[in-house]
DNA sequence: CGCACCTATACCCTGCCGGTATGGAGTCCC
DNA sequence: GGGACTCCATACCGGCAGGGTATAGGTGCG
């Protein structure tokens, strides 16, 4: 099977439409077609079920939308892996924005003074793309939160652990609260940080979103500490008792190079560092 | 990138040799250079070392090759799951000649009475393919034998430990004893069960191999009990006290189908039933 | 120095891949 | 119920990628 008839039939699989996927595919609609019909032929196999109307998935089409999907993957990851193989070493760090807690800057000058310090590129990502970018080898670890839902495939080193706030405008009945607990919240509408994740309230695409819906009133939103603390002065931030999220650099489990096991290293102790200095200021 | 690309690739670094890769894959030898060629420039990397009489790999190039064989295993993966879905669903169970300790026979039977049965196909393969048919999706279930090498990606469940027998020529100095140890083995010649397998003695690639050379006193075999006993009269069995093997069932962790699982069970079932049959035989 | 071996280049040809135009089936809506 | 719209399939055509043969060029060996 040729990876380009693969890539063609996720992205029919997944439009469910095949003049959609030619224009995403940037290719005319009848090639696509064809494109298919071929791989249903080498198959043996019926993938898609097309009225004139709508197309859907056969059992087979399911699986291999599935498997597909991991094997380009692969192949994506062969090729990043590759072409970072014959350039200089570099370790190449993603972070979604406010996602690093304020960390990363002292574990950058920290790497860069490293026995095993390599150049190091920082890339701050849209929510929930960075376990796709460690996946697929653009980027060699990432700064992620707890809970997660899926770490399959990824090595991971807990690096501090924060109280949650949630943060609420001046006038919130529960703005004059010293700290709550998440039963307090149930009826409280939250964000939903990306397209899939579930809740009540609006899609968030940019953080800017944030402040600006929570100050209306819109919304509220439950943050790591470190990111409550920087939204402005107009919004009250309660700590919720029973929450906790931990900070995690993850990384996948197949890597081992010295650099990436020295830059994770030195993450480590910055954050170890910053807790005891939080525990001394907090005392 | 192509998959036909990296199946190229793969075929010249691991012959090391343009020539003789582009024999196995059936095309010319230039194609093949082009190919190499124009996927280097594409990754903007260079692959290979190429003097006049001999082709090295970069560092790149062994990325691409180890990165590039676990794509295209999942490719090929996803080609088999496919295919497989389209059809009737059945059971591809794959064994090596009389790897099965006789159980093959009576689970399948009990199987077939099973409430979620399926068809079942047995394959019986060479010595060493079976994990790569299971990793391609050749093969849905394998009976291996401990200890083995690489399990990584397989789910496993124990059927039942043998003891093993060192099997030898009347005439073997040991052949009267009643039982050996492995150090009384120390100075006997092994077969090498396939090419990259260690030891001193010929290379087997033929199972009917072993009692011919065991006969003409060119090896000895420390075999499982029920395949040791199945040589022939003309050889001598002698049990190895410090020696057992266990055999396992062995599928791809990340299957989970009720054909599959119930199959399992069954051959864990039958298993059992002939591990307390032996006990009570035995004594 | 010639031979054997191996890869790269030159050149040709076939067939695949993609484009445009159009057909035909089903749905929506008035 | 008919026209318009949507959507996938078919027909046909052109360009180029990919494969073949012949051969050049470099290197180690006798």
């Amino acid at each position: 099977m040729e990876s380009r008839e693969l890539v063609y039939f996720v992205a029919v699989a997944q439009e469910r439409n095949f003049s959609r996927a030619a224009d995403r595919l940037g290719i005319a609609q009848p090639p696509l077609s064809r494109a298919i019909q071929r791989l249903e032929r080498r198959l043996g196999v019926r993938l898609l079920e097309r009225t004139s109307r709508q197309v859907s998935l056969t059992r087979a089409g399911e699986v291999l939308l599935n498997e597909g999907r991991k094997a380009l993957t692969n192949l994506a990851a062969a090729e990043r892996l590759t072409r970072r193989a014959g350039r200089e070493p570099r370790l190449v760090v993603v972070t979604k924005p406010a996602g690093d807690a304020g960390l990363l800057e002292p574990i950058l000058a920290r790497f860069a003074a490293h026995p095993d310090t390599v150049e190091v590129e920082v890339l701050i990502c849209g929510i929930g793309e960075q376990k796709s970018l460690l996946r697929d080898g653009t980027a060699d670890v990432a700064l992620l939160r707890t809970p997660q839902t899926d770490l399959s495939g990824l090595a991971t080193e807990e690096l501090l652990t924060e109280r949650e706030l949630v943060v609420l405008p001046r006038t919130h009945r529960l703005a004059g609260r010293a700290s709550v607990r998440t039963v307090d919240l149930a009826d409280e509408v939250f964000p939903r940080w990306s397209d899939e994740s579930p809740g009540s309230g609006p899609v968030i695409t940019d953080t800017g979103q944030v402040a600006e819906l929570i100050m209306l009133g819109q919304i509220t939103a439950v943050l790591p500490e470190s990111v409550a603390c920087r939204l402005g002065p107009d919004l009250i931030a309660v700590p919720v008792d029973d929450r906790r999220t931990t900070l995690l650099a993850a990384w996948s489990e197949e890597r081992r190079d010295r650099a990436l096991a020295a830059f994770v290293r030195t993450a480590a102790e910055v954050a170890a560092a910053r807790s005891t200095a939080d525990a001394l200021t907090g005392a």
